[in-house]
DNA sequence: CTTTTTGCAAATGATTTGCATTAAC
DNA sequence: GTTAATGCAAATCATTTGCAAAAAG
């Protein structure tokens, strides 16, 4: 898909909600595009700011929040970490190593729909689903075989 | 299983890795196991403090860090929110509500070994998988229904 | 006795809010 | 013109850290 269509659309949504087309959420959303991976809001403020000079984060906050909820970019959770906002929002899962906090995603034929029969059971409207792994990633587990580190005391996040 | 026999087991756990036995760690242990539900750091502490004069919350979170690392705990990060652990450690689910942040249990057979292959032929070792619902819980939904409420601007978390 | 844990106070980091100004419509 | 969106500075919230005192082994 074309830049300006995707721009097309954003605007078309954001007029739909009544809501105002801005350079902001424009820009915002392309540089999310193009940064293609997961980012935190620091992340994008600093791919933004040579676009958009002035921007500032709690704007790419309120704009990746908006862009969330107009499903064109999803919100991972990452465990004592900075949320990441991820561009693609074509169904894949994510796994998130507990050492060093790297997300990566996970392309996997899951079937999700019996999880989304027992919430939709209890009243929950669903929006969304995915498969959240958490272990440790092939990097973490080489550093902490050559290491073989104490373990003791309030444990540092690393 | 009997409160002792947890007590334990969560004795035997700490003097295997070196750890001490502290009542504070099997405190926290028990009262997390009866609360049953998600709670958050200051909830445990609130829960805690009538047994326990004195506990910290730094100490609350690196007990609740270190019986998630024994797998006594597991922590469900809520995405914007504070994170919740969980005394269950049988394989279920959550979904979590977007505008309410509430968290509950989804109890449905889920096959994810497709999802751990795939992260395992990255070299990721996954410890725990889970499925993450999001979307609008009932009592959220009914709510919105009524209001039928503005949207504009910097939006609140509710 | 030695070393880990703890409590306290203070620091840090992420995210949000108040408010005046600017930009969309 | 009106109203929503932005930038800035300051506030808030969750979580972590430094350090001396207390407790476990």
């Amino acid at each position: 898909m074309s830049v300006a269509s995707q721009d097309q659309q954003l605007s078309a949504a954001l007029r739909e909600r009544g809501q105002r087309v801005t350079s902001q959420r424009l820009v915002i959303h392309r540089v999310l595009q193009e940064l293609g991976e997961h980012a935190t809001a620091e992340t994008v403020l600093a791919a933004v700011a040579d676009r958009l000079p002035g921007v500032s984060l709690p704007t790419v906050y309120a704009t990746l929040d908006l862009l969330e909820d107009l499903g064109a970019v999803r919100r991972v959770a990452v465990p004592g970490g900075p949320a990441l906002f991820d561009p693609r929002t074509d169904p894949h899962h994510h796994m998130v190593c507990s050492v060093c906090g790297r997300t990566e995603d996970v392309d996997a034929e899951v079937d999700l729909s019996a999880a989304e029969r027992a919430a939709g059971a209890a009243g929950f409207d669903a929006r969304h689903a995915e498969v959240l792994l958490r272990g440790v990633c092939a990097r973490c587990a080489a550093a902490a075989a050559a290491t073989e580190a104490p373990r003791a005391g309030r444990r540092p996040r690393s």
